[in-house]
RNA sequence: GGAGUACGCCGGGUGGCCGCGCCCUCGCAAGAGGGUGAGGAAAGUCCGGGCUUCAUUGGGCAGGGUGCAGGAUAACGUCCUGUCAGGGUGACCUGAAGGAAAGUGCCACAGAAACAUACCGCUGCGCGCUCGCGUGCAGCAAGGGUGAAAUCGUGAGGUAAGAGCUCACGGAGCCGCGCGGAGACGCGCGCUCGGGUAAACCCCACCCGAAGCAAGGUUGUUCGAGCCCCAACCGUGCGCUAACGCGCGCGCUGGGCGGGCGGCCCGCCCGAAACGAGCAAAAACCGCACCGAGGCCUGCGGCGACGCAGGCCCCAGAGAGAUGGCCAUCGGCUGGGCGCAGGCCCAGCUACAGAAUCCGGCUUACAGGCGUACUCCACAG
RNA sequence: GCCGGCGUAGCUCAGUGGUAGAGCAGGACUUUUGUAAAGUUCAGGCCGUCAGUUCGAUCCUGACCGCCGGCU
């Protein structure tokens, strides 16, 4: 099982980068919220936009991202509303790295 | 052995840890077990179809596409076998390859002239004189020069000078005839010898209704406009009149107006059948994931594309979107080092790329590797 | 996913089968005590890339590349 649910809907997506606290690094960019009530789970919705490359490129990075958030809550379960937008940078980065700077930023 | 051509394929294997979608079974549930899970291009969206909705009584125009022949196919702009042209020593490769003596347009600059022409010229005759030039008329298109392109090429004859004017060899064209071929076309004979461009308009032949799975179906609701107008005759009803008749309404017919036939017209239909606009909409289910122009194998027919028959198989599917991450090891290729050699060691690389309605093609991207057939060169027997 | 549109100077855009332009911006000069404005003048482009048709392509045809938009 997986340790989070997805966001899905549009307008989920659109008020956590307005009202989430904003958070930048080198190769992502995070928004976070407390967790909304009913929330049985972290929410969390992963954006990779067009300019990160082709769909290959897309995918792989949005599966390690997946990947390192399910490492890191079956670790320490947290109730919150989470955004994480990949930058083109994070194309080219190597998957420790990636983890790294995710987990850090998590706290 | 080297270089190459064509066709068909593969494009990592094994193991460990942590994970995901869908289906089935068990379970009240949490969950557990089992099965299954990307490509040759899934890509670009360039063609063709299936499917869905709209339109459908028919015709025309406009528009779009294709363009050697015959065949294959559900269909195609695809494929196959041929023809012709061009390229290659060759195996083979490439080609939007109908029509320019239907018509119109365009062909810059240069050049006399780009469609029918004569600048420099050549020749004959006449005239003039400063005696080798000028000029008039007639003939010629060989030479010069320009251009991408100037009207068959080369040689000989011929002539005042010349010219397919004649001859030989060669080239081209369309028509006619004969022969061969299913046909494109080829061969022979006769005839003719004035450009190019149709991926310019166009002509000819053939084909095409429009949109697209965010199509569309099932499950609702609100609003808007609109219910028509005119008329001689005819029919009919009512009213007035003693009656002839008159008036009004309706019907039929005709006309108008409005609407529909997805670009237009003819023509047709309708006048309340139905039309238009919005919300619902942040939703669910179907379409849609088992049955197909399906895949694999074998046989038969065909040069081949392909077809037919039999057997076996069921083969990804969501709705923020699964098919993954990390590690070890074995491979593969390239380079370097060591070794007589089998081989060993080190380093680097291990591609392009990710289904969302489904098929058939085309095009583009791709580390590296395999198989079959054939060609040329070298060497050996 | 499906369907459309556009690439020309640093920027915004014309253009057409025959030597590629305009405005703004830039450089130099004139004017001014100086600056701005104005005027004169100059430079800047393989017309997105690669093939094909043509004597000749920015234009016509095809394939790629990039950018923008619409459809629930």
């Amino acid at each position: 099982m997986r340790r989070y649910v997805s966001l899905r809907r549009r307008n989920e997506f659109a008020r956590l980068r307005q009202r989430g606290r904003r958070q930048a690094s080198p190769n992502l960019t995070l928004f976070t919220a407390p967790a909304a009530p009913g929330d049985q789970a972290a929410v969390v919705g992963i954006t990779v936009g067009g300019s990160v490359g082709a769909a290959v490129v897309r995918n792989l990075v949005r599966r390690r991202l997946a990947g390192i958030l399910d490492e890191h809550f079956s670790a320490r379960p947290q109730r919150m509303r989470l955004l994480i937008i990949a930058r083109p940078r994070a194309a080219g980065t190597p998957y420790a790295e990636l983890r790294e700077e995710l987990v850090r930023a998590l706290g």
